[in-house]
DNA sequence: GGTGGCAATTTGAACGATCAAATCGCCCCG
DNA sequence: CGGGGCGATTTGATCGTTCAAATTGCCACC
C-alpha cells in the first residue's frame, strides 16, 4: 500500500521487485522450505511493499477448486432465527478452514436440482452443506450418483443406510434430559407436544420422551399432543390437553414454538409463576420472549458447524474416506 | 449428460465435437449474432450432448470479476430473524442479477477492515453489501478512499453528506402511520418506546412520532421511554411508564422487541384483550408469539434487496454514476 | 580438474475462458 | 477477371497462478 492502485499487483510484479522469478515468489508463499532464507525475506518484503495478494480466480483455475461451499438458503418461515445462528457458526467454521460460504436461492422448486448441478459443473462451489434434509430427501441419492460432495446437518431419515455423511444432534437424548429435569422438579404427568409423525427428527424426540418416561415407569397414555407450525396452533393443542380429565403438569416439547404454546396455554398463577413446567427445544432467543424464561435444549451449533465443515472439506479435497455419521449431544439449559 | 464425467468438459471439447473452433463456441454463448444460424444450432447441440458448462474460474480470471457480492454476517443477537429474511431477499435478488452472495465472518474486530480489503484484492468478491451501518461508520470513508464498491442498507447516519450510495426505509414515515392508526382507534396518550439516542434509525423513528403527535396537537411530555436490547428491559421500561400519574394508553415502538415488552407490561384484561394499544416495527414473526398478534410496520425487504443489488452491480461494473440514496416506504400491517 | 550430487532457482506449459486481429470464402462490381 | 467489401470463422495472445522439468551454482570427492 504505497498509494498506487494495488489491485493490479501480480506475482510477476513482486518477482521483478525482488529480483527473482515468479515461481520463487510462489514458493515463498506455498512451499517456504524450498526457498533460501534470505531470498524468502527479500521476497516477503517485496510482497509487503507492493501489497501483493494472489488472485483468487487464477488460483481457482489452476487448482480446479473454488474454496467455496454452497448453501441453499430456504425461504424464511417460522419464528426461529435458527438459520441465523447456524449460518454464523457455519461461516466462521468455513473461514477457519480457508473456505467461504456461497449462498443461493433457486427461484422455482423444479430448478433446485439444476441449480446444484450448475454450481458444481461451473466450479462455482466445491460442495454443498444440506441443512434442510427432509425425510427420504431425493437430493441425497441424486448427489451420490453424480459424486457431488455434500454433508448433511441432520440425519438422512428414511435412508439411514445410504452412503451419506452427516452431522446431527441426538434429539432423543436431549428430550430425555428434559424429562429428567421435570421429574427432578416433582412432575409426574409429563406430556410431549411436538410435530405430527413423519418428520424424522420430531419422531426421534418423541421416542426420547417415551423412553425416559418408561424408565421411570410413568404413564404416557393420553399425554401426546401434536400440531403443525405456529404458536397459535400450539396454544390450541396444549389447551386441549390441559382440558382433559387428568391433565399434564408439564410439557417437554419438540420445538420452542411448541413450548411457547404450552406455556401460554398454561398461563401464570397469581404470583406470576407458570402453572405448567415446560422444556423447549433449540433454545432460540425467541424463547426468551416468554417471561419467566423457559428451560430449553440447546443444540451445539458451533460444534455442528465445525464438524460439517471438516467433513465436507475432506470430501471436497478428494479424501475417499467412507461415509460417516457424527452424533452430537445437546445440552439442557435449565431456567427457573 | 451421457454417463461420462461431465465435469471436465471444456469449450475446446465442444468445439471439437461440433467441428468448429473454440472461439465460435464462445460466440454462440456470448455473441450469438456473430454466428451463422445453422452453425449455432450445431454448436448448441454439442453443448447439450456433452453437458458443457463454462468454467467459472476461467471466466473470472479473464473478465477480472467474480460476480460475487460480499456480506459480513454479524454475530446473531436479539430475537429477530431480520437477517434471515433480508438474507433470503438479497440472495434471490443477487441471483436474478447473475451474482452470488458470499458470506464471511471476520474473527476479530480489528481484522474486519483487513478482511474486506483481502476479499477485494484477491478478487474473491466484486463489492460489498453493508447491512449493519452504524452511526459515523468508519468503514464508509475507508471504502471510498480505496474505491471499493459498496452499497449500504441503512442511511450513513452522521455522514449523510458523504459520497455514499444507500437504500433505506423511511422509519419516520412508518411510525407516523402507526400513530395515525392508534389515533384512529381512539388513543390520545400515545407513548414512544425505543432505543436510547444515538442510533440513527432509532432517533429518526422517534422524530416521526414527535411529528405525528404535533400534527394532531397531542401531548408528548413524559411519553418517551428508552431501553437497550432485550425483552426483559423493554418490559421494565414500559412498566415504569405505565406507573406514572397519567399513563399512556398506547405505544408506538422502535422495534418489535420493544413492542413485545410494551404488550407484556400492559397485559390483558379479563376478556383477553390487550390493555394498551401497541404498534411494533419490522413485523418480525417473533411478534406473532404474542397473542393476539400485534400491529407492526413492515419494511419492504424484497424491494430493498433488489435496489441494493441493482445499485451495487452497477457500481461494480464500473458505472461511475454519482452516489445515490434511495428511500423506500414501509407499510403498516394493522391487526386486531 | 573433471564429475556427481544436491540445493536453489528458473523456464515452459497448462488451467479454460475471451478479446483483438487475422484469415477465409463468397459475392458484386468495374 | 482482378480486387474491394463483408460476413463468418479461426488464430494468437492474455488473464495470474502453480506444477513439472530443466537449469544453475556450489561443494566434495576421487
Amino acid at each position: 500500500m504505497n498509494g498506487r492502485d494495488a489491485n493490479g499487483v501480480t506475482i510477476s510484479d513482486v518477482a521483478a521487485a525482488a529480483g527473482v522469478s515468479r515461481q520463487t515468489v510462489s514458493n515463498v508463499l506455498n512451499r517456504p522450505a524450498r526457498v533460501a532464507p534470505d531470498t524468502a525475506t527479500r521476497v516477503r518484503r517485496a510482497i509487503e511493499e507492493l501489497g501483493y495478494r494472489p488472485n483468487r480466480a487464477a488460483q481457482n483455475l489452476r487448482e480446479r477448486a473454488s474454496r467455496c461451499l454452497g448453501l441453499k438458503i430456504p425461504a424464511p418461515i417460522g419464528v426461529s432465527n435458527f438459520l441465523d445462528r447456524f449460518l454464523y457458526s457455519l461461516t466462521a467454521a468455513a473461514g477457519a478452514a480457508g473456505y467461504h460460504l456461497l449462498l443461493f436461492a433457486p427461484t422455482a422448486v423444479d430448478e433446485e436440482l439444476a441449480t446444484y448441478e450448475d454450481l458444481i459443473r461451473t466450479g462455482t462451489v466445491d460442495g454443498f452443506v444440506l441443512a434442510d434434509v427432509s425425510a427420504r430427501d431425493r437430493r441425497l441419492p441424486w448427489f451420490a450418483e453424480r459424486s457431488i460432495p455434500f454433508v448433511c446437518f441432520g440425519r438422512p431419515w428414511g435412508q439411514e443406510d445410504g452412503p451419506y455423511t452427516w452431522v446431527d444432534v441426538d434429539g432423543a437424548y436431549g428430550i430425555e434430559q428434559g424429562v429428567e429435569h421435570l421429574i427432578g422438579r416433582g412432575h409426574r404427568r409429563i406430556a410431549y407436544l411436538g410435530w405430527p409423525e413423519g418428520t424424522g427428527f420430531g419422531d426421534e424426540r418423541r421416542r426420547g420422551w417415551l423412553r425416559a418416561m418408561g424408565r421411570h415407569g410413568l404413564e404416557t397414555d393420553g399425554l401426546i399432543g401434536v400440531c403443525g407450525e405456529g404458536v397459535a396452533v400450539a396454544v390450541a393443542a396444549a389447551e386441549r390437553m390441559l382440558a382433559r380429565p387428568e391433565p399434564p403438569t408439564a410439557f417437554v416439547c419438540g420445538s420452542d414454538t411448541h413450548a411457547v404454546g404450552a406455556r401460554l396455554a398454561g398461563g401464570l398463577d397469581a404470583d406470576g409463576r407458570p402453572r405448567v413446567g415446560v422444556v423447549g427445544f433449540d433454545d432460540s432467543p425467541a424463547a426468551s420472549l416468554i417471561s419467566p424464561r423457559m428451560s430449553s435444549i440447546r443444540q451445539p451449533l458451533d460444534e455442528v458447524a465445525r464438524r460439517v465443515v471438516s467433513l465436507l472439506t475432506a470430501r471436497v479435497q478428494g479424501s475417499d474416506s467412507p461415509p460417516e455419521g457424527v452424533m452430537l449431544r445437546p445440552e439442557l439449559v435449565a431456567r427457573e
